[in-house]
DNA sequence: AACGAACCCAACCGCGAGGCC
DNA sequence: GGGCCTCGCGGTTGGGTTCGT
């Protein structure tokens, strides 16, 4: 029996690499691309087998890594997006910059996972050990509790299933902007770079639509900057590539500025759609959101003492806890997530299977016909006041769908360039 | 100072998805 | 349509380092 080797071919080096090898494949890498990995190692000079040489570039040699320790920001995103996406370090590590999924798993193996455990709080669940669902069956608590946290259980796989399928379609999304906007440059670069129209609506449309928790890798920022530095000048490519290499809550902060600038009223105030957010995030903390936690209002620390006060936590865990609920409320998390339509902006509350303010998952026809959904932004045109953007800001209701097919057709409704004002630059 | 235990993390492995022929 | 190939992902390993006794 025994496991096939990676590499067929006998006489390939494992193990460490030694800065020599670093070194070649630096090099080749810097100065023809990786190409084709299967066939770089011999192209390089390298005993090794692509796979390794793949391994070793995307988790140590990259350019655009940032090694050293996690921030207290970068551990609660990590944790927070667990929560959300569960193992899925790629997913994670596309929301924490300059980090590899293999660090990120690294570190939530070796430290948080640990410390969670420690806290009580199961690391796969995210919920305390003590709180398991129907615990006893009989005795405890009690009939009227076991059913409220069977309640807060539905929220939170329901919530997170709505969130990780948002997360993956913005994305994607993000991707597919910035593959347009290169696309739309380098052919008006190439057709004529020293007349760059004053309006650029493919950069515009890309641009404003860059996800807010999305990062550029490296290659796709520098091709970028240099293609924008053709189309438009040295300034232009600066700013673009500082943003590219800025982190995403601080590009979004940002877009999101300049957006209102843009937008004037029409633009919805996050803060007061921090309902969202404070909810989920008390829901992820106490898996006990209430009604109460949908008002607009931040949750501030009493209701959160209070909303916690049922579970026992030792002193230690609340303050770590609140340290977290105080990041994300501070705008830590990608204030997108609050890109969740107000429970009025449903003909009915009753249609409204939880006290989330949002669309049931079941309400879209498929999971994939949720992810075009998320893609699907109001044309601007439907933003007639800020009122409604406050209501139907990124996300259309359900009802909207009436079908997959007009969802297909909904995922090209981002809001058309003409839209934007004529003063808009880039 | 020496030794074993615990920890850390780079690297490996198998698997599945997607593209190509 | 099916086989092959490449790539990326997540789980796991094991060697080096740090910590505790």
């Amino acid at each position: 029996m025994g496991r096939s080797p990676c590499c067929e071919k006998d006489g390939l080096k494992k193990g460490p690499w030694t800065p020599e090898e670093d070194q070649k494949l630096l090099a080749y890498i810097e100065q023809h691309g990786h190409g084709c990995w299967r066939s770089l190692p011999a192209k390089a000079g390298l005993q090794r087998c692509g796979k390794s040489c793949r391994l070793r570039w995307t988790n140590y040699l990259r350019p655009d890594i940032k090694r050293g320790k996690f921030s207290l920001q970068e551990e609660q995103t990590i944790i927070q997006l667990h929560a959300l996406l569960g193992n899925r370090w790629s997913a994670i590590a596309t929301h924490l910059p300059k980090r590899t999924d293999n660090e990120i798993k690294n570190y939530w193996n070796t430290h948080l996972k640990k410390r969670l455990a420690k806290m009580g709080i199961d690391p796969v669940t995210h919920k305390p050990r003590s709180d398991a669902l129907g615990t006893g069956g009989g005795g405890g608590p009690g009939g009227a509790a076991g059913a409220q946290h069977a309640r807060a259980a539905a929220h939170l796989s329901h919530t997170a299933q709505w969130e990780s399928a948002r997360l993956e379609a913005e994305a994607r999304l993000a991707r597919e902007a910035r593959l347009r906007a290169l696309a739309a440059s380098a052919a008006s670069a190439s057709s004529s770079v020293s007349a760059p129209q004053p309006q650029m609506p493919g950069h515009a449309a890309a641009h404003r639509l860059d996800s807010p928790t999305s990062t550029l890798s490296f290659s796709e920022s520098a091709a970028l900057a240099s293609v924008l530095q053709e189309a438009h000048g040295a300034a232009a490519a600066a700013a673009a590539a500082a943003r590219a290499a800025m982190h995403p809550m601080q590009a979004y902060e940002v877009a999101c500025k300049e957006q209102q600038q843009q937008w004037g009223d029409h633009v919805v105030d996050v803060a007061d759609a921090g309902f969202a957010a404070a909810g989920f995030t008390g829901l992820l903390l106490d898996g006990s959101l209430s009604q109460q936690d949908l008002r607009p209002a931040t949750r501030n620390d009493e209701d959160a003492a209070e909303a916690d006060a049922g579970l026992q936590e030792t002193e230690e865990e609340k303050n770590y806890w609140d340290s977290i609920m105080n990041l994300v409320n501070s705008s830590s998390l990608p204030t997108s997530s609050v890109a969740v339509p107000a429970a009025e902006a449903f003909p009915s509350s009753a249609s409204l299977p939880t006290s989330m303010a949002m669309p049931a998952l079941e309400a879209y026809s498929s999971p994939a016909s949720l992810l075009t959904t998320t893609v699907a932004m109001p044309a601007l045109e439907a933003y007639s006041s800020s009122s409604s953007l406050q209501t139907s800001v990124a996300m259309p209701a359900p009802e909207a769908y009436s079908s997959s097919a007009s969802l297909s057709t909904s995922v090209v409704a981002v809001p058309a360039p003409e839209a934007y004002s004529p003063a808009l630059e880039f």
